[in-house]
This record gives C-alpha cells, sequence and structure tokens, in this order.
DNA sequence: TCACCGAGCGAGAGCGCTCCCACGCCGGGC
DNA sequence: GCCCGGCGTGGGAGCGCTCTCGCTCGGTGA
C-alpha cells in the first residue's frame, strides 16, 4: 500500500509538502502541488482517514440517529441530510435508534460515545435526561431536528401553529364537526410533536367556541393503514358524524381518504380531509395539507452542525434561536365547504 | 482526554496488557481484567477507533450505498443491514448514490476508495464497468443485493421466475386478458430486475398461448403515483379491457388499485390486480403479492459480508453461489376469476 | 545597505493504539 | 531434578498522517 511517503520521494519533496500540497493547507508552489498530485495518482495513493484523523481530531463524519427510516418524512430528512454532508466532504454514519431497549443504550453508550463521529444529528428522537447527557459529556456538537431534550440547537417547525392553522382552514371553510386522527401519544406526551397537533387543534376549536365531538379525536399511528382503521372507526362512531377530518399526518389522511371512500362517504363532499407533511403522494390524492420541507429540514440540520464545528464561512447567528422552520398550507380537492343540512 | 496509557497506569499495568484486558484478545487474567475496566471507566475512559484503526487496518465500518432511501423496498432492506451490522460491532456509512452523475463518480472514486470502510454493500445498484472495477481493485469485500455488475457475491429474488409466477397465479385463475405495469427500464435493460419481471410475464403467457393485448404493457415509475397514472393509461385505452393487471411492484399496485376504484371497476370483481414485494400496507390494501423478505435480505448481505471479512463463526460455502432468495405467493381479495362474459 | 517579512519547504515529533517479542513463572512429563 | 510449554505481563516499535518549528531565500521598505 502507498503512504504519503512513497508520493514525497517520487515528486522529490518531503513528507511534509507532500501532505500540505494534497490536503490543500499552507503554502505550497503551484508546480510543487503539480508534481505531488501526479505522482500520487500515479502510484495511485489512497490517503488513511485514520491517521489523518488520529492526528487533528476529526474524522468527517457525522452521527445521524433516527427511529425508522422508511418513514416517507424520516427518509426525506436523511436523504437531504446525506446530500448535505457529502457536498461538504463529510461522511454519514447511520443509527436507527428504535423504541427503549438494550439496543439504543448500546448506540449512545458504545457507537456514539467513541469517537467516530464529529457530530451528531438526532431526527425526531426524544432525547432522555441521561441520553442527553452523555452526548454532552463527549463535547460534541448535537443538532436536533424536532423530538425533545435540551440540545445545543433544535430545529423545528411550530407543530402547535400546525394543528391551529389545519383547523383552522377548516372552520374558515365552514366545518364545525371537525374530527382529529391524531399521532401516538398525543395525548400522554403533551410537549411532543403529536400533543402539540392535538394542543393547536383544541386551542383554534376552543377560538371558535367548539369542542370535539365524542369520539371525534382518535389516537393512533402515523402510517396509512393505522390512518385506515383509526378512520373507519371514526366515521362509524355513532352520533353525529364529522364533516371534516384533520389527520396528523399526510399518510393517515391517504387510509382516511380510502377508508371514506369504502365507507361511501364522498371527499370532499361529504367529508374534508387535511393532512400533515406535504408528502410526494399528496398530489395524486388531491390532499390538502400543511406542507413542510423535510428534505430541506435535513439540508438545514447539515449546516448548523457545520456552522458549529466552525466549517461554515459565516458566523451567522447561532442555528436554533431562530424562527421555527417553515411551513405552509397547500389547498387542494379534499376540502371543501360542509355539505347543506 | 483519558488515553489508554491513563488507564494503564491506574490499574498498575502495562499499555499492553490494559488494551488486551478492554478489546478481549490475548490471555489476561481476570483480576486483572476487571482492575483494568474498573480503572477505564473511573476516568471515562473511550477508546478512539482511529488509532486502532491505523494499526489494524480495520475499520469496522461498512459502507452501504443504495440509490434511493425513501422507497420502501430500499428502507425496509437499510433497515435490516443497519440492525444486523450494529449487533455485530460495525457502523454503517451511508452513501446515497442517485443516478449517473458528477455525485455518483465522487462517491466511488473519493469516498468509496478511501480507507473508511471494510466493505461495501452495493443495493439495487447497477454498477458500471469502471466501478466495480474501482472497488475490486481496492480489495475490499462488495456484496450486492440486486442490480447487476460483476462482484464478489449477489444476493437476488428470481425476477423472471417472480413475472411467470404472479402470471401464472392469473392464468390459473381464467384470466387471458392480463396487462403489466412494468418498471422503468423494463424494455430497455434486458437483464435488469424490472426486464426479468417482463420477460417472466411474457414467458407465462407465451407458455399459454398468449400476448399481451395491445397497449396492455405500460412501462412507468415503480411508484404509487406513477402506478395510479399508468393504471388509468391502460385501462382507459380502447379496445378490450385486461381483466387482470400484473404490477412490478406492490406501490404501483396501490396505485392501479385506486386508479380502478376513481373509473368505477371494481377490485377484484373486474379487474384482478397481483403486486411485488410484500409491502406493509399491502394487508390492507387486500393485494395479492409476491412477497419478498427484505429486511432478511438485507440481514443476509450483512452476513455474507461478514463472512468475506472473515468474521463468521462458520466456513459456509461462499455466499452468492447459492439459491436465489425465497419469494411466495400470498393470496388475498386482490385477485379472483375474471367476470363472465 | 540592512533589517525584516513571508513564501516555500524539510526535519521530526507525536497522535493512541495494537501487536510482536521477550521474560518470568508455574505445572507437568520424562 | 530438569526441561518445556503456555499463561500473564511488560517493553517498545510502528501504523500514516499532520503540524510545529526552523531554515533559506528573494523581495521590500527605511
Amino acid at each position: 500500500m502507498a503512504a504519503i511517503v512513497d508520493v514525497a520521494r517520487l515528486a522529490g519533496v518531503s513528507k511534509a509538502t507532500a501532505s500540505r500540497a494534497l490536503s490543500g493547507g499552507g503554502h505550497v508552489a503551484d508546480e510543487t502541488r503539480r508534481r505531488v498530485e501526479a505522482a500520487a495518482s500515479a502510484i495511485g495513493y489512497i490517503a488513511s482517514p485514520a491517521a489523518a484523523s488520529l492526528v487533528t481530531g476529526r474524522t468527517m463524519n457525522v452521527g445521524v440517529v433516527i427511529p425508522i427510516v422508511n418513514r416517507w418524512f424520516f427518509g426525506e430528512v436523511l436523504e437531504g441530510i446525506e446530500r448535505a454532508l457529502l457536498s461538504a466532504g463529510y461522511d454519514l454514519t447511520l443509527y436507527n435508534v428504535r423504541d427503549d431497549g438494550p439496543e439504543r443504550d448500546r448506540v449512545f453508550e458504545f457507537f456514539l460515545a467513541r469517537k467516530r463521529v464529529d457530530a451528531v444529528i438526532a431526527v425526531g428522537v426524544d432525547l432522555a435526561e441521561h441520553e442527553a447527557t452523555r452526548l454532552a459529556r463527549s463535547e460534541k456538537p448535537l443538532v436536533c431536528l424536532g423530538g425533545r431534550g435540551a440540545v445545543d440547537a433544535r430545529l423545528a417547525i411550530d407543530d402547535r401553529a400546525v394543528g391551529t392553522l389545519a383547523t383552522e382552514h377548516l372552520l374558515r371553510l365552514g366545518h364545525t364537526r371537525i374530527a382529529h386522527l391524531a399521532g401516538p401519544g398525543a395525548a400522554a406526551k403533551p410537549g411532543s410533536v403529536q400533543g402539540e397537533r392535538l394542543r393547536g387543534y383544541l386551542d383554534a376549536l376552543g377560538a371558535a367556541g367548539l369542542a370535539p365531538g365524542e369520539g371525534h379525536v382518535v389516537e393512533t399511528d402515523t402510517t396509512m393503514p393505522a390512518g385506515f382503521t383509526g378512520a373507519l372507526q371514526l366515521l362509524g362512531h355513532p352520533g353525529p358524524r364529522p364533516t371534516a377530518l384533520f389527520a396528523a399526518s399526510d399518510e393517515m389522511a391517504f387510509g382516511a381518504m380510502i377508508a371514506a371512500e369504502r365507507l361511501g362517504i364522498a371527499v370532499p363532499g361529504q367529508l374534508s380531509v387535511i393532512g400533515v407533511d406535504g408528502h410526494e403522494y399528496a398530489e395524486m390524492f388531491g390532499l390538502t395539507t400543511i406542507e413542510q420541507a423535510p428534505g430541506e429540514q435535513g439540508r438545514l440540520a447539515v449546516e448548523a452542525v457545520l456552522r458549529l464545528l466552525g466549517d461554515g464561512e459565516v458566523a451567522d447567528p447561532l442555528p436554533g434561536s431562530g424562527a421555527p422552520l417553515p411551513t405552509r398550507l397547500v389547498v387542494r380537492s379534499s376540502t371543501t365547504a360542509p355539505p347543506r343540512g
């Protein structure tokens, strides 16, 4: 295996100069640089990142902790992060941390604590006290996208505002019987993403002098089948049927639309449906939704990390102190005024 | 930062013994090992993987090249790989390689060539000649899951058999007008996944003395919206309408089922639909499908990699030489006999 | 004319670890 | 009683790189 000393010898310079020429730092004459580069490619020289990071203390590697890959939102975030890291010359090490358990502890205790990554991006993870502490002790920048727990920088949309915005859209159309397909933990975890969306929904209803009808708030997973089942339950509930439905995710909304179709309830004629996410399939379903841009969010998280690592050119105000991430209402054909009578 | 020499000093042993005690190799007295471990945790010692890999030459890191994360099949494979690698003590470095372009070259030339990973798993990637060469030259084990290009080990289902199996299921039910929603490149790339599925479909039809009707093979993306649009086109085609549809992926099949419902074509009454994948939403849709197990496939890929790295306990016959990965027909409510007349 | 500066380069230390080798010690076989 | 082997341990080399320090040398301002 060719080492940098071989390159140096071939180019007729010292190790130090070869290193400077190849890694770009320091003052090297153009002609020398060219000679070194030629020598390197001639003998197929490949730098050893291990040796470099041993001395620099930087791994050029960012760890990404994510609870699940296979959900549209998370996949999109992950792709956004990957793209941004790659173009900054960083590698992405993936830690797919599921629910609590020994495996989760293992990631935090063993993998992340090791000096394998320069920084950590946690996506939609509710960090436990000891997990945050553990990460803080390693003195690595930690950027969170959603989720909870005290950290250096947190990027998040305003989930309560999302709930309010969605509900207000339905109220403005004239609906008064508005149901909510809530995400998991909405009732139990008040500060969480799902809790805030529920809260925003209740706020908006309250401000209009309304309250959810009986059985009109159903809590379930944010998946399509869960939305399907949840909607069947919700729409099949005895008593006055809701004329509008706010689903906590687009996938749930898709499931609900299919459930409505199965029950012979026309969307939007008899039931308006609104979701959250801006899923790539929303257009096909004609779904009105509160759009967020997960890929872009991933990119912003990387930007924040790079800034904390001192890689950024500009020294902007610290991220996380800024405004919540943008969302916007996209109206399609799944929402309209309630049926008369 | 505490180094191993500090641990050694505190435990009253040499660096060498401390290293042996902590990394498990060699002969260390139980009592000594305990003392070293106690010392390590007392001063919060964290090993430096960079230093270790500098001397061992192993990074305990596997690169995963994947064209897209946000498609159910790929996400599932990725999660399977991650789980298996994690439990073997390996890290996963993600390279989300999209279509050709400078970025793709960059991954192969710059990232994968560097000595950052011990092995590479390529998922659903058609490796170009020079890419395969480049990887081979680095002398790292390379395991492919699907895709094309010459490599050490390839794991794949038999896609032609999948096409045949699906089509035969429909033939057995009595269908004769069977359409196919093919994946991208099915016609243009004969050896590819989509090409083989198309081929299997044509084989089965041919064996039954049939041929696809005009406009009954539509090629499009493997997504739900693409399946939706493709099915609208297919079912709206003038001339005799197909009574059955073989979609190259479950997501396409979902889109097709929704399209059929929109057109007022009953599934399975007037149109039987079969997909491929065993998508987690298939049950909700009642979709008959050729199931494969992407998560399990990911695990198998990791197993193959570990074997090639010499980590495996058993020296089984080389992977890739074995049979194709298993698939099985799961019949649900989306397929039935064709309507009479 | 001379001090000074900075660009260009070389020598060499040292990052933190593993592993090879050597050494002492103890138990068992001859 | 002696040798031998293997266990437990220590010493120290060296993995491949970057970075600091110091040198030289040409240009520049006083």
